[in-house]
DNA sequence: CGGTTCCTTGAGGATGATCAACGAGGGTGG
DNA sequence: CCACCCTCGTTGATCATCCTCAAGGAACCG
């Protein structure tokens, strides 16, 4: 989404900065507020049993999360956590719920970022499941790629994760990203330059 | 979602009876208009390279399914099919468009029903990624049984899927489902009687 | 009955996970 | 400037598990 910051601040929103690698929310606990991101980045994830980490979904400047369990008054499905130091700001639950009765159009362009988060976990959920690794990791870099860049560009770009990261998106392990992305890059469907990978 | 029938078919929507195994549109397509069930039950999937086929949801009586290419002028990303004889109600997008500036009430329900969807789609991810077989098969219950009983209803109810749908649904394939299936009976999380499944 | 669909079982193979090291690079403090 | 540490990347060997392929059995329906 991305509410104009001036009218967030009009209506009671706090800005916070953040240092990487801190709990926003934690699954669980009850939806408190809007949150939007001013600067840096967030990640939604899951710990599992195992004490292995999903993530759900990777989030950026402008953007906003954790607004589905906002709406609904459900508790978080996932845990939020910065991924670098960032700038965010809050609303909270009540004061959010007005300024959506106050500006419908708001409310409009909330239903298209659903519809579109719908829309593309769906598109993304045809690579990840029960397929192969390369698809799975594709997926990703084709999702990140056209979400930095728009549609179509095809200049190859840094891909800024860390392999661990890719595969705690992918729900594969460290070493078989790895193997499989030196595939990729032999087949030059990847280039990895220096250790930093390019797509 | 579930806009009343008669104000659909006041706003021009029109009925179809469906046989069994019908497509109602392929992905690709262009999204050409809002469909609701009035009975029957429909499956969102994509067919993989292989021939395997994935489920990427349900949907019963009541139910509407692909808004969100409709509201993005997309494309289908999967294709819809009958799962049973049913009965649905189609809205061109135009009329549909129209219907939602004049009701802003559905406008609200459709935010509330995406948000849903969100919400379910990552708690169920969570039992679908990278786990066992168990695991993304208790996902796929607990959801199904959630959504025909309510939240929380312990008596038992009969599954009506083959093996083959939750394979699916699932990612898995036919002979893991009953493998795992018999194991998950031994351990009473499941019941068989006469092939039937029971949770 | 005969056909169709679904369920079940077994054997074998492919592949990603796991475990255990080690290497490379960047930053920090002495 | 060097030694150290810490994170990230990489490699190899082994293992567990799910997929694959093939065959047959049970239930249902005309």
């Amino acid at each position: 989404m991305q509410i104009d910051i001036d009218v967030l601040i009009t209506w009671g929103g706090i800005t916070k900065k953040v240092a990487k690698d801190t709990t926003i929310f934690f699954e669980g606990e009850e939806a408190r507020g809007y949150y939007q991101i001013v600067s840096g980045s967030v990640r939604l994830c899951n710990e599992n049993s195992d004490g292995k980490e999903f993530t759900q979904g990777l989030f950026f400047e402008g953007d906003s999360f954790g607004e589905p369990p906002l709406i609904l008054s459900e508790l978080y499905p996932c845990t939020a956590i910065t991924m670098t130091d960032s700038v965010l700001i809050k609303l909270s639950r009540e004061k959010f719920l007005l300024l959506m009765e106050e500006y419908p159009s708001i409310e409009k362009d909330l239903l298209k970022l659903f519809a579109l988060r719908i829309y593309n976990k769906s598109v993304n959920i045809r690579s990840m499941m029960n397929t192969s690794p390369e698809s799975r990791i594709m997926g990703f870099l084709s999702q990140y790629k056209k979400r930095t860049k728009g549609s179509n560009n095809n200049s190859p770009i840094l891909i800024p994760f860390t392999r661990q990261q890719i595969a705690n998106f992918t729900g594969l392990r460290v070493e078989t990203v790895i193997r499989t992305l030196l595939k990729m890059s032999e087949l030059n469907k990847v280039n990895i330059i220096n250790r930093k990978l390019f797509y």
